[in-house]
DNA sequence: ATAATTAAAGATATTTTTGTCTTTAATTAT
DNA sequence: ATAATTAAAGACAAAAATATCTTTAATTAT
């Protein structure tokens, strides 16, 4: 479904989101442990996000990375997804056709569109600190 | 959502079913022009379908690919996705965590566990055939 | 100022996916 | 039998994704 970037993504988010809620930044080393992740890479895919301004990072010494206040309250899943895969996955045909649309439809288009639609309306309706609120209430886990 | 190999697959057999409809077999070349993908990369594509005995082959002279009777009947778009994908899409989690389950759910579990049902159900009812016959009807086009 | 800590950036390596080319085997028609 | 046609198989190449390593820049504390 997603890239490995993009699921590393997520699920440091949800991770960072979490320690948020507590008021604290987490670092790289923290990050990568916390989600059974690869380092380095998971690094550049916060880079990724930090450029495009859906987290914040400090250098330094108790530096790290954090949501703000704003960014905490309005991050959806989609905003993740997008900067790292694209939207071609929920917004794109289900065949990978260019010109595939209502009016000229592949195949599978009426098959995949309301999964696709679903698929869209999820991401774009879950907000990050939710699914970290979720977390923290014991429901889910995150490292496996 | 779908590899390359797998996008290539599912194209491909709308077409030979929709050339096996009308009784006709078809080839490497035929379908690698028919779906606008390349033709070496589409057979072994098909070479897979064919050694899971889900499309049929014949060799030499008006030879081809072809779904005899049985499996034009009854090939449904899961068995292409999972001889070539595999079942990961829709029957793993989201967040590509092993031991991701209902009761000891991923973060986002929840937020996918309907699309991808919703996702497993519709390639596990949709027959390539019927895909065939939409086409043929004229309400969707394969190559693009 | 200096050292320590941390993210950012860049270079490189590995693996997987995608794609191509060549040879082989089967089948058919002549 | 021979030639033509076609899928099967194997070797190889290119591109993309994934992963690692090294250097740089910013920040903090001493």
């Amino acid at each position: 479904m997603f890239s490995k970037a993009c699921e590393y993504g997520i699920k440091a988010s949800i991770f960072i989101a979490e320690q948020s809620l507590k008021g604290d930044k987490v670092g790289q080393v923290a990050i990568a442990k916390a989600i059974n992740s690869p380092e380095a890479f998971t690094a550049k895919t916060l880079q990724i996000l930090t450029k495009h301004g859906i987290i914040s990072s400090e250098r330094g010494p108790h530096g790290g990375f954090f949501f703000n206040e704003l960014q905490l309250s309005s991050t959806l899943l989609c905003h993740i997804v997008e900067v790292i895969d694209g939207t071609n996955l929920y917004k794109g045909c289900g065949l990978g056709l260019e010109r595939c649309n209502e009016d000229v439809p592949c195949p599978v288009h009426h098959q995949f569109k309301q999964i696709r639609d679903d698929l869209r309306n999820m991401l774009e309706t879950t907000l990050v600190v939710d699914l970290a609120i979720g977390l923290k209430s014991g429901l889910a886990f995150l490292k496996r």
